[in-house]
DNA sequence: AAGGAGTGAATGTACGTTCACTCATCATGA
DNA sequence: TCATGATGAGTGAACGTACATTCACTCCTT
């Protein structure tokens, strides 16, 4: 803002003052978030005690009051944060690929499932805790879902526009591919024996494009993967 | 056995009453266990108190801890319940279809999903409360889930031979169809306002085949969908 | 010395589990 | 045919515990 300037007056110094207090706070609330998904995806929200919460921060119980309502707004922070992420960092990636749409759905596959990768246990925590919400942070969330699935389905679109793809329902496919993408947390337990992510990844993009594509741009992209 | 005849002796008799008893306690159980699902689709398994259990249920608290050694004990048997319906229909289902791999792969995913249909909250239930269960739970469900996974892919396996499909990774197209299948009961929320389960089912054949089939059959079995 | 960040023991309550009890059923002997 | 006793299914109030939440307090920082 141009209210920061080099000679501090009274206004700006309280300015600066909130802003380091609000900075600070932002990076306690994202070490209580972070601690919180350590120890759900460890134990469940349910068998989550405060105290071990508290432990696993290395804060006392009573802080987590000062930063969040109760223990399911800390459940719902968690998730909509994860939730958010994938909303915010898909269309940037997909950009980066440039302007062809069967490139851009790629990439935005890949960034999706590395997303899912990162934060496997917040993906796990969304299908098993969302229940545990109140009907106001499941419409949160499924809303925060189909917000995300936007620009892969835009992309889909543009590509059967274009000509690159079949005629398929755009919406049935992408939440298609999200779910394959959940999968990796989902189903860790049986694929990460046999896959890396990039195989993974790989590997359903294989899956999923000989549908998507039409016969005589496959094999084009297919050597991409 | 042969021990039961007409003229009933001692032994007998208390065979039949034996049995009778058992008859009777497996349709409580059975009842129970359909009580419980009921409120654990409603509220989830934490949130299910013994008491709103009972009430369900229209018997007593106590009396579930005649027929399940704890709450846990109930989630797990109402998990397994499901999942041993999954691996006892699917290899019939399948037979009936005839000797084509591709036919019976559809008929058992035709079938894996309509059990989906029918146990909605019990498919949910095994996604949001596997964690709450411990170790010997776990295993005791990723074993039924491998185990139900045997027919589709060894029926891959034996249209990858037969040349009516491409090489795929049989174990990763048998846990995609599966995800798909387990779709329809997480994401209702989402699809069930546009699709019923036999469109469902459709589409996401339209979906899974064309990576599965040559390219020269495609087209003979995408118009028996 | 003021203000806010951080603490953690105390409180109230919700709920899983138990167990002493009741009641229905039914084989047996008179 | 009827009384009798045994068996076990079913009950639900009482118990103990675990734990979310609070709040009066301390201790830095500026």
């Amino acid at each position: 803002m141009t209210a920061v300037t080099r000679s501090p007056g009274p206004t700006t110094s309280v300015d600066v003052a909130e802003a380091v207090r609000a900075v600070r706070a932002s990076s306690r609330r994202r070490q209580l978030l972070d601690a919180a998904v350590t120890v759900m995806g460890r134990t469940g929200f349910h068998q989550m005690s405060m105290q071990a919460l508290a432990d696993e921060a290395q804060v006392s119980v009573g802080l987590f009051y000062k930063y969040f309502g109760s223990k399911e707004d800390i459940l719902l922070a968690a998730i909509v944060d994860i939730l958010e992420a994938f909303r915010d960092q898909l269309q940037p990636a997909m950009d980066l690929a440039g302007d062809d749409p069967v490139l851009q759905l790629m990439a935005g596959f890949r960034r999706y499932a590395s997303i899912v990768d990162e934060n496997r246990d917040a993906v796990v925590l969304t299908y098993r805790e969302s229940r545990t919400l109140d009907a106001a942070g499941r419409d949160r969330i499924k809303e925060l879902e189909v917000e995300t699935s936007a620009p892969m389905r835009s992309v889909i679109t543009a590509g059967m526009a274009d000509g690159l793809m079949n005629e398929v329902d755009a919406d049935l496919v992408v939440f298609d591919l999200m779910m394959l993408a959940h999968g990796w947390a989902l189903k860790h337990w049986h694929f990460a024996p046999g896959y890396e992510l990039d195989s993974y990844v790989a590997a359903q993009l294989r899956f999923a494009l000989p549908t998507l594509l039409v016969p005589d741009k496959l094999d084009e992209y297919l050597t991409q993967i």
